[in-house]
DNA sequence: GGATAGTGGAGAGTGCCGCTATCCATAATA
DNA sequence: TATTATGGATAGCGGCACTCTCCACTATCC
């Protein structure tokens, strides 16, 4: 197949799957001939994960290629791989911390208080997980930025949330041992690691719009 | 207060500040002189509230002035006001439509077939929610990405997502009627639903990596 | 064999977005 | 009085995801 057949079967222009490969998201075609290349159905394959990770996931180009770099890692662990793979799927994730510059000035009540947070539900709920992976961080910052907003009371809800994330946790990883064979593993958790979030969002403002009409119906705004 | 202090205590730079008034996100201060305003707690709050739908919740500055335009809308049912603010925090909201162009082109049976899921997984679960909402469209949206991934099967985990979903709502649902005043109700379900998912983002990226480490510790990736 | 369309590769350009810099006349502060 | 801060407005910047343009060449159709 050569790029233009690619690119209908995607609906991805040429220039872009170009640009793709220039940026190192997708493998170069099988040159036949100086100016004249060979795409196959795996190139098709990374060319869709990469649109449903830009797309519906929102992850930039550049944690694209962090993350695929991680899905193509070969020889280590499953676990090691996954949680590379997860690392990079964090919002704001890069070299150096979550986002903020952070290094020198003042210390940041509210993230320190809601790393202590973290820590202590992650201890509560018995996860063997390191506290300081990007996730973990991620989760710090959320609780910081309710804080910070006066909301602090909604860290009572932390542990429901939790105990909902596991129960999801677990479907996705049944989901997997079901139905994926090991060799695509890796690329299957994470797609569905960034949809998931996407429908679980999804999901979740439906459930509130349909509580919201049962509890809210007849009552009015301020002013 | 002015410009400077309401800098200091937020920790957003004055010309941003301004930007943001500008961009209609934060009313202006009240004038007391030609070239001197005064802002209130009022301000610092909504500035808050800014910053933590900017950096946590992803969300762009056209939609958290279409959000806060929801919010400040006075004189209507509860259910309605939080039904137009949950429709604009749907990522890629936008006047006609989910982000796509659509109109006119191939059909997407992909899609179509997505928004079937939909129907059917709502009527199952007993929603009173239009199924033609943002939320739903976007849900549709992520099942058929997982569809055109070849990921098809992953619907399968749609029904234990929603589960998940809903528990997590009546956390929402709880928290929002035990702790909030009814001025502040619209302003905390926005944070909360925003921020809301960022947290069970991470959590849920937590929970993998526990079971993770159970399941996969010791099998190896291809290569 | 000749016309037409498509190709790989690479650099430059585009449009949007969230700021940031600069300027100015005026006002607060030391 | 000298310095610093303010409101308001316009212009510029850096990053990002493309998209355009150009070129010599190849494939395909008649």
């Amino acid at each position: 197949m050569r790029i233009g057949e690619l690119s209908r079967r995607t609906g991805v222009p040429v220039p872009t799957i170009k640009y793709y490969v220039r940026e190192g998201l997708l493998p170069a075609g099988e040159l036949t001939s100086p100016n004249q290349a060979s795409y196959g159905v795996a190139h098709e394959r990374r060319l869709r994960l990469i649109r449903a990770l830009l797309d519906v996931g929102g992850l930039s180009v550049a944690a694209i290629r962090e993350v695929l770099s991680a899905v193509d890692a070969p020889g280590e662990s499953v676990h090691k791989v996954l949680g590379a793979a997860a690392d990079r799927m964090v919002p704001g994730y890069g070299p150096g911390g979550a986002g903020a510059d952070e290094s020198e000035g003042e210390p940041d009540a509210e993230l320190e208080a809601a790393r202590e947070d973290v820590r202590e539900l992650i201890a509560r709920r018995g996860w063997d997980v390191d506290d300081r992976c990007p996730a973990a961080e991620a989760l710090a910052g959320a609780v910081a930025a309710l804080d910070r907003v006066g909301q602090s009371g909604y860290a009572e809800v932390l542990d429901a949330f939790a105990e909902a994330a596991e129960k999801v946790a677990q479907a996705d990883i049944a989901y997997v041992k079901r139905r994926v064979a090991l060799d695509d593993l890796v690329e299957s958790v994470v797609i569905g690691t960034v949809v998931g979030d996407a429908m679980f969002a999804a999901l979740r403002r439906l459930a509130h719009v349909d509580a919201s009409a049962r509890e809210f119906a007849h009552i009015r705004t301020h002013d």
